[in-house]
DNA sequence: AAAATCCTCAACCGCGACCAG
DNA sequence: ACTGGTCGCGGTTGAGGATTT
């Protein structure tokens, strides 16, 4: 019959809190914080299992929790971050400040799966790898959309014509979609692409690229995960306030930047079959040679 | 007005991951 | 390498409020 309880139960309390148990445990939270969850309850003289003791603190106490209805930006997060990884309900809180993964997952199951069967996205299935050419596709824009947001931040500090002339061809086609905006996130940002290159070394962008490497089908390095370190290393090359180098090192960034833009390009074209024909064709990014010709105008 | 049904969401449960010894 | 303790996550439940019959 299942495993041992988490805790010794015998006598402990369960069910609904009362405001005196939610004030022992905010009261002792805020002078000691919650240390050891298992110790807490007969520290903070409660007479309720740690576990018990951290869903209420997280889920409804905590100061930080915004209450009230999700707005329409919020859902929209929601309905294009479940695409992208599923029912992974922590990572989704982690991008909607003030939201607790037991919140989005219920208003997922209560709202957000109805409306959206009644669109004809049939009981959307976690992540982009299953079901329905539709929520697979508006997910798969998403994951695209990330990482050539990500690669446009790093490129905006370096090389503004650049930047301006893709992200002009990015939201041009991004007209025809629905997904078209990052949520409260965004507005929380000092720039758009700044929100994407965060939700890009996020565990979004973790998933993404771990899906990526499962869409290889490969043991070699993926090119996501190639793409990934150079990232990095691009993020090394240009340290803040160096200004020494900061000329070089911008022409470097943009080079490495139009070799990551095609290999993602052929990623996201031969392994996933976006942008042209799998899901009907349409094209998000002007074509390299253009990129790269921007890119020359801007540097000299 | 009462009963039946539906809906919401706080809370519980069990599992897997992680870490220290 | 193994083991036990702890934590966090995702799935599920059920009480109670709202709505319908």
């Amino acid at each position: 019959m299942g495993r041992a309880p988490c805790c010794d139960k015998k006598g402990l309390k369960k069910g609904p809190w009362t405001p005196e148990e939610d004030k022992l445990l905010v009261d002792y939270i805020q002078a000691n914080g919650h240390g050891s969850w298992r110790l807490l309850p007969k520290l903070a003289g409660l007479n309720r299992c740690g576990k018990s003791c951290r869903l209420r603190w997280t889920n409804y106490l905590r100061p930080d929790i915004k209450r009230g209805p999700f707005t329409a930006e919020e859902q929209k997060s929601i309905v294009q971050l479940h695409g992208i990884v599923g029912n992974k309900w922590s990572m989704i809180a982690a991008q909607l400040p003030g939201r607790t993964d037991n919140e989005i997952k219920n208003y997922w199951n209560t709202h957000l799966k109805k409306q959206l069967r009644r669109m004809g996205l049939d009981d959307p299935p976690p992540g982009p790898a299953a079901g329905c050419p539709a929520a697979r596709h508006m997910a798969q824009w998403e994951t695209a959309r990330l990482e050539a947001e990500a690669r446009l931040s790093l490129l905006s500090s370096s090389g503004a014509a650049a930047t301006t002339t893709i992200t002009a061809a990015t939201t041009t086609t991004s007209a025809s979609s629905s997904s078209t905006t990052a949520g409260p996130v965004a507005a929380a940002a000092t720039s758009p692409a700044d929100v994407f290159l965060r939700l890009w070394n996020s565990s979004i962008g973790d998933s993404f690229r771990k899906l990526a490497v499962v869409a290889a089908g490969s043991s070699s390095p993926s090119r996501a995960d190639v793409t990934k370190d150079a990232v990095k290393q691009e993020e090394e090359a240009a340290p803040a306030g160096d200004d020494s180098s900061a000329a070089s090192n911008e022409v470097e960034a943009a080079t490495m930047a139009v070799d990551e833009y095609q290999m993602f390009l052929d990623f996201a074209g031969e392994e996933l079959g976006l942008f042209h024909g799998r899901y009907g064709g349409f094209s998000l990014f002007p074509p390299v040679d253009l990129l790269e010709a921007s890119l020359e105008t801007a540097f000299k």
